[in-house]
DNA sequence: CAGGGCCATCGAAGCGCTTCGACGACCGCT
DNA sequence: AGCGGTCGTCGAAGCGCTTCGATGGCCCTG
């Protein structure tokens, strides 16, 4: 192994010197650090993790506790994780994988052992477990989603009060007087996960604003649930002409569903989805949706961790991502 | 913080001691081990992971390198990277999560900085430049699937051409004289991605074995290819009845393709998926299908490399899981 | 030309742990 | 009773790094 000492040796310097040609942390002369630089170089330097993270009480590496539960849309997952990942290398940061099933004593552990300075929890819920480890742990901490409790919690999540409004506009503007909201199944609303909540709300607010009639079903996303609601949706409600679809997974039974009642999109109804690009570019036609900015909420929760991180300052409690509507070929004007 | 020494004082024993207890590497007499365990406790001690690292060299940290293409399947992903996290905590180490864009630098970096003791590498294609790169680091590590040149490497995958065989034998036991294989995208076989050739190779030899007709096809999962696919595939072939989709995203829209066309499943055509069991369950009637074992896959992966870690005698280069087809309403008897 | 400051660098201490050799105490044997 | 051999424990060294105070030039000022 090399260590700091042979770049020492080979450069002809001090230890110390070549530590703060690392760091920066004192001035060096612009000679001491190329031949430092190049003596590292040269020798294939790479400072020992371990040893750093002793002397320094800092490890450079960030927690990121992703959700066991499968009902939550996969690939978003992944997404966030990696640009998580991504932003973090970019603040010279590695991310250390947690799962749930260690419960919240895995934070404890990793925090307690140093092995992390920071963490970031995905996919929180109303009641969640975590928020109050997060806050006794006195480590930094962002939340991707808000707990009920979010006071003195870093939070960032895309604004789906807005993003549910933004899509109803998008039918009002169009001339829908009618729409519905199909939404998570129910366990997902009684489990609390915020986001269900605060789409609802969007949803039922943008269209008092706008004079539009609004309906609300939550739908289990297996085949037959999907035709099911579908179904009853056209009977009880025909005047309705226009679908926010809040369920990835539901959309292409959904799709299916309606060509099977011989309704078609847009035609007789508009279909808006909020969820992943992906889904939205797979199906025909291709979907009006809100997607998540999985890219944007990975990176903004590791630039205010390390804001935290640096001491720098307060960084704001709350971060909301405004919605970004992308028009598809799924929604037009109702038929008159 | 609370260090070994404070447990040592608190025990009234010597910090080695502490260590001993700990480590198990020493006899330790049950009146101190259990003095000293009541100290760690009581004052709530966990080793600093740092010091731990830079005195035994051993970081009990393993990376995962996972890909950063989206044409994988995304939620196998998870679910392996999901496994192995549980996995190496069941063997007391951590995951390291690595993205591909920081190329084989991120190995080099991880590796030769002590930070990781070990890799697990993801989705390995035919000519993966990881490879040559894990040789020469000198790591223990385990590849996730086959590349062209394994020498030397430890590889763990399902058994992708026993698993066709399973498909085809599948069918050809239901009476079925003329299936067809729906791949992946030309893509993926000409990027070289070993698993689609070990299908297509375990199609074929098994169609031959039971003097089975078969057909192949490629296919974009794109709504309008798949369509296009079924379409020339009915009036090309009019004699298949039976299909093998090893294309997980085509699932839902061949099935969509086959309805409109007025081709019942399994009535006129049988369908045997390669991949998730969600899917399979999620579409209708349910699918005949042969899951990817992911969490055997994530498991068999760090039991290969914790025996790598403890140096634990040989280890077999390459290991295959053998395929499980499960049966769904999908397939059955050909009409006659 | 002396004195004060600053800049660049060095030396040493110490971060918390593991591990090796040493050392009593105690056992069983002759 | 004496001796070798365990067994259980301790002390100290050292892992590779950061960081703080010290130091020696140098320039600038009076």
């Amino acid at each position: 192994m090399v260590t700091i000492a042979d770049v020492a040796r080979h450069a002809g310097v001090s230890p110390s010197t070549v530590s703060y040609v690392l760091s920066g942390k004192r001035a060096i002369s612009a000679r001491t650090r190329e031949r430092v630089e190049a003596s590292i170089r040269a020798l294939g330097y790479h400072p020992h993790a371990g040893a750093r993270a002793l002397a320094s009480s800092r490890a450079n590496v960030i927690a990121l506790v992703v959700p066991l539960r499968t009902d939550m849309h996969v690939p978003i997952v992944l997404q966030i994780a990696m640009a998580i990942v991504t932003a973090a290398r970019g603040h010279d940061h590695d991310v250390l994988l947690l799962t749930n099933d260690e419960g919240t004593e895995g934070l404890h552990r990793v925090a307690r052992s140093a092995l992390v300075d920071a963490v970031i929890v995905m996919d929180v819920e109303l009641h969640d477990p975590r928020a109050p480890v997060l806050r006794e742990l006195g480590l930094p901490s962002v939340l991707l989603g808000f707990p009920a409790d979010a006071a003195g919690l870093t939070c960032v999540d895309l604004d789906f009060a807005a993003a549910a409004g933004r899509c109803v506009d998008h039918l009002a503007d169009l001339g829908h007087t009618a729409v519905a909201l199909v939404g998570p199944p129910a366990g997902v609303l009684d489990r609390g996960t915020g986001f269900a909540r605060r789409t609802l709300a969007g949803f039922e607010r943008a269209a008092a604003r706008r004079g539009v009639r609004a309906v609300v079903r939550p739908c289990d996303p297996a085949h037959e649930a999907v035709q099911a609601t579908v179904k009853e949706l056209l009977t009880e409600h025909p005047e309705v002409t226009g679908l926010v679809v809040h369920n990835e997974p539901a959309v292409p039974p959904l799709l299916e569903a309606l060509r099977a009642q011989g309704v078609a999109v847009p035609g007789d109804m508009s279909v808006v989805a909020m969820g992943p690009e992906e889904l939205a570019a797979q199906v025909s036609p291709r979907l009006t949706a809100v997607p998540i900015p999985a890219e944007e909420m990975g990176r903004r929760a590791v630039e205010l961790l390390m804001a935290k991180l640096d001491g720098a300052g307060e960084v704001p409690d709350a971060t909301l991502i405004p919605p970004r509507l992308v028009p598809g070929g799924s929604s037009a004007a109702p038929r008159r």
